[in-house]
RNA sequence: GUGAGUGUAGCUCAACUGGUUAGAGCACUGGACUGUGGAUCCAGAGGUUGGGGGUUCGAGACCCCUCACUCACCCCA
């Protein structure tokens, strides 16, 4: 190696980060709730594969979507296979449904799922390279209820997370024979405005029209007001969805608002749509996002079941959870002399196998450094083993909040510390 | 992919319109203080000022290139 490769540091890849040990209490403290919360709604964890086949997010999340067409890791691998790290979850679920032959379990067939995702963005507040999401998602169950519970199952699980100021979006992106011609409609409408809008809005014309809805741009927002809305060119059955399922809604007793500009940008939604967002966030200001999928399965080839779920954005969700890290208290073992080191990793097995966390340093300081030690760490009690102590059989266990101090045996530590909990 | 902003010690920031050897606080290590922590004082360690080139007698500062980070567009969790 010579100079200069030396002095190149090699650091995290673009878009990733490292969860380090002062953070990663957040993220098993969601991870825990989130098993919690989904297991009293009957759901089951799913662990698929990172990478998959690349056709199955060209099939599955659409190949006009940004996500398939400029944001995927894919790579051959040395068999001359085309592989792609996931950037989402839904169809490798379905594949799994498929391949497995879940369908013939009883449904509806409620899975979650944590894990890693990638997509090659351009890393900004709240967007990252390698992000985490937890995902449910539900088959086999068309009653709009299930939408309404799910979207209260979020809640439940955000609200455990001390998230309480989300707003709650929902929309209905309708089916296969009422959206193309909501569609059409908006863009004729939209052309003949043109002149009017943003250049941004103009092209989204061809492109993806329902997005002028979210344009920032004050004329834009003015003159888009009057453009028709998705929830006036339902077709009946898809009508009665989202009325449906914003009765229950209501009777779930959860706030929202009709947002008819969010459509998700995935191709495969029908009907329910719905966002969690955060004023909080910036930008990127979704924490969660859903909806419901009903011909997915059927267009893999699979039976006909449809589906719906939702993913959270973890790296967003842990930005702005408010909760407390719940530290266990912990007990230091200072020693001193080479008799009680014995005597010290001794103690310190035996208050292991008493269920005490604890901790031995091996460094030869004097009591006052290991003390002072302790106190940085933030050890709840420090058990003192010294050549007296050895002799005697009995220790000085110090409260290292009160300072109060005793004189006690192995087994009287555990008592102690229990007291005290 | 497009655009803007920012790069000085582990962290937060100084260093006048370009001028000696780039400083301070916090954190870190040790000592004062030999079996009792948090305080105080002293000392130490820590930097090719992101990297490269240029202008200049002289660059942390000015110019160009590059890299990284941040934010926004786009899109999404």
């Amino acid at each position: 190696m010579n100079d200069q490769a030396k002095k190149k540091q090699i650091n995290a890849i673009k878009g990733t980060k490292d969860i380090l040990p002062d953070e990663i209490w957040k993220w098993q403290k969601l991870e825990t709730e989130a098993r919690l919360v989904f297991e009293r709604y009957g759901y089951r964890e799913i662990r698929t594969p990172v990478f998959e086949a690349t056709e199955l997010f060209i099939k599955g999340t659409g190949s006009t979507t940004d996500i398939v067409t400029k944001e995927m890791y894919t790579f051959v691998d040395k068999g001359g296979r085309s592989i792609t790290l996931r950037p989402e979850y839904t169809p490798s679920v379905v594949r799994s449904i498929i391949e497995n032959r879940l369908n013939l379990q009883p449904q509806p067939l409620r899975f979650y799922f944590i894990g890693p995702m990638f997509r090659y963005d351009k890393p900004q507040k709240g967007r990252y390279r390698q992000f985490h999401q937890i995902d449910i998602e539900v088959f086999g169950e068309k009653d709009p209820a299930i939408d309404a519970e799910i979207v209260e199952m979020a809640k439940n699980l955000l609200t455990r997370m001390g998230v309480t100021d989300t707003d709650v979006l929902v929309n209905s992106v309708g089916c296969q024979t009422c959206r193309p011609g909501y569609r059409e409609k908006l863009k004729q409408k939209a052309e003949e405005s043109r002149s009017r809008l943003c250049p941004d809005c103009q092209r989204k014309i061809g492109t993806n029209p329902l997005r002028i809805f979210d344009c920032k741009v004050e004329a834009c927002k003015e003159i888009s007001i009057e453009f028709p809305k998705i929830t006036d060119f339902l077709c009946p059955e898809c009508d009665e969805h989202f009325k449906q399922f914003c009765k229950y809604l209501d009777a779930f007793d959860i706030s929202y608002s009709i947002e008819p500009s969010l459509v998700r940008g995935l191709d495969y939604y029908t009907k329910t749509t719905f966002e969690f967002s955060s004023r909080s966030l910036g930008a990127q200001d979704a924490v969660l996002g859903g909806g419901r999928y009903d011909d997915m399965m059927k267009e893999f080839g699979g039976p006909d079941i449809c589906g719906t779920g939702f993913a959270v954005g973890v790296e967003r969700l842990l930005s702005i959870v408010s909760v407390e890290e719940n530290q266990q208290e912990w007990l230091y073992l200072i020693y001193l002399g080479d008799e009680a080191k014995s005597a010290a990793m001794e103690v310190a097995r035996f208050l292991r196998e008493n269920g005490v966390k604890c901790l031995v340093e091996y460094r030869e300081r004097s009591l006052r450094n290991q003390l002072s030690r302790a106190n940085k760490l933030n050890a709840a009690w420090v058990l003192i083993i010294g050549e007296d102590e050895v002799k005697k059989g009995t220790f000085q266990l110090k409260n290292m909040k009160t300072a109060h101090q005793d004189t006690v045996t192995k087994e009287e530590i555990l008592k102690h510390i229990r007291r005290t909990n």
